[in-house]
DNA sequence: ATTAGCACTCATAATAAACGAGTGCTAAAA
DNA sequence: TTTTAGCACTCGTTTATTATGAGTGCTAAT
């Protein structure tokens, strides 16, 4: 157990080496104001702090710096959340009396302002469709060889892929085949399209159209996605801004695996978020590419169940009392945003 | 005017530059084969092109490199285009053998194909829609407040954005507006919309609708869109292989520029390139960003009209002869296949 | 017109010396 | 027992110094 000065003492290495990215020595502290003991001091309590392993040297002659275990405890238990300024304030809630076009923007938005604000690479996670309910369904002709399945959502989502539609099936097919479709879909979660295709939708296709087979494969084309959600990445530039990754062997393993959206969304899936804001600290994130970085994750939510996260990527030495407080709010007013509009 | 000699000797140069990245010396070059004069020659055909600025010298006692003058005179009277092996165009034709359920994903694996195949950053422009012409014209009520308004053109792509429906508009308001839509317009360009909406369209709806000018007002929400093609971007890591991007100012330059697609689209955009392969070297792009880049840029085309545009972005010492082959056959296979497909 | 020869240039690498921030330890003070 | 002043020591960083060598330009001979 740490003593109340052992945690000051980290509490003070935390913030000044977050800020100044530079090792902290005893004589740096010691001029903080609020401490009344001396270097020596210090220097001891700091030889402890790093045999417990909440600190580490980068070489004998230089200050501490927090070692990822520090960082953890930081967070846990000594971080006090910053007091968000007027501006920063206002320039969310100005962001929320917009009105947005499309679901996509809103989020888009949110995470462009979430990487402003914070200097940080945001990364937010659309919400994921798989729940939404089918709105309507439709398909277009393009030719007698292709058509365009159209799905909407009740989140306004849209969803379309092009598909080869079989011969012998004609207009007249097509309509009825969307006509069935809406009256057995509508109202139905995407995620159980799938089942349901196989029960209630197959017998009853059987019955009125001839080309069977070959429907039942274009429709399965058509109503099963393998993508749930989607990606918007923002300010990955900001990661050149930081001096752990002035060496670009470090930036290019960061930037080729930002490239890969399909395993951000494993990592960042909401699914394995709790509620709330978490915080994943250097290795804690099972991830190699990730393992100089945090991340820190909030969600946000329609009708109180959550439906996507929003994420800032940035070094292990982030500012977490900020981050945290911007996107605590920031969070929270997108739900509120989307629970209104939704 | 350059002697047969300078101009040999400019194409090793270039050659031997771009694949080294090291600065050419005389004696480098008298030990290629078929040179059969000395480097005390080749020093004096260096010092005279490097007057006519076709060379240039980083210092006093280093070999010389190419100008983007010389890389100009390269491409356009000494470049041999690159056979390409086996394997590259095997590459290429699996990959048109496939089928692709969504239009977007063709261009999408297009870029990837071409960025792997030459390590640089390419770049695909999505078809311009403007002119695509109407299929099928949709609104999908949210709730009474919202509605999904959705736009398929006769190449498959897809448009849709959410719109909030003046009070006052119910159901079957919204049945009448869109078979009068798709009356008016189906087999309209796109870039026709605006003003069909203000001649055609209005005169009719102020017939049938009483809130007409509500009405009106949301069809221009919905029928003119600001943005025309979407960007691909793939392979945007090989930058940081360059060793002209080694310094991490230089990279974030780029990936700063990279990041706004709207802007990538003004440099890219295909109208301003002429049917064929184009290359912009250096300054010869106008954006500063690009000043120490080479793009090499073709069209692909649908019925032969020139619709989208595939390109290469690297370092100026780029290997011109490789990504121009390689571009070429990319974008003829890709022009064959879509003319297939649509 | 070509080329051998040679002095000259200059980036890069290697080595050494000076600097200084910060430490750990010891012994004295509180 | 805890705190702190004092001091020797460590080690990364900076600066200066000196090779090294690739490559040049020029001149004079071929």
């Amino acid at each position: 157990m740490l003593t109340e000065r052992q945690k000051l003492i980290l509490k003070i290495i935390v913030d000044d080496y977050v800020r100044s990215a530079e090792p902290v020595g005893s004589r740096t502290i010691a001029k903080r104001e609020g401490i009344n003991f001396s270097p020596a001091t210090i220097r001891n309590e700091m030889a402890d702090l790093e045999e417990m392993g909440y600190l580490t040297q980068p070489h004998t002659s230089a200050g501490r710096i927090p070692s990822q275990k520090g960082y953890r405890f930081y967070v846990d238990n000594l971080m006090v959340p910053e007091r968000l300024s007027k501006e920063v304030v206002e320039r969310i809630h100005q962001l929320y009396t917009e009105r947005f076009l499309q679901f996509e923007q809103v989020i888009q938005e949110t995470a462009t302002v979430l990487s402003q604000l914070t200097n940080y690479t945001s990364i937010a996670l659309g919400p994921g469709f798989f729940e939404a309910t089918l709105k309507h369904i439709q398909m277009v002709p393009l030719s007698d060889k292709l058509a365009v399945a159209i799905i909407v959502t009740n989140t306004g989502h849209v969803e379309h892929r092009t598909v080869s539609v079989p011969d012998n099936v004609d207009l007249s097919d097509m309509e009825k085949l969307v006509n069935l479709l809406n009256d057995k879909l509508v109202g139905v979660p995407l995620y159980q399209f799938k089942d349901r295709l196989k029960t209630e939708i197959a017998s009853e296709l059987k019955r009125h159209i001839t080309e069977y087979q070959a429907v039942m494969k274009m429709l399965e084309e058509v109503l099963i996605s393998e993508k749930d959600e989607r990606v918007f990445l923002t300010g990955t530039t900001h990661i050149f801004s930081q001096p752990e990754f002035r060496d670009v062997e470090k930036a290019r393993g960061l930037f080729e695996f930002l490239e890969q959206h399909d395993r951000i969304q494993d990592v960042l899936s909401p699914s394995k978020e709790k509620e709330g804001i978490s915080v994943s600290i250097g290795h804690e994130n099972l991830e190699e590419a990730f393992s100089e970085c945090s991340i820190i994750t909030g969600t946000y939510s329609i009708g109180g169940k959550p439906v996507g996260t929003l994420s800032i990527l940035g070094p292990t030495r982030m500012d977490y009392k900020k981050v945290i407080s911007i996107l605590h709010v920031l969070a929270s007013d997108l739900s509120y945003y989307l629970d209104n509009v939704y």
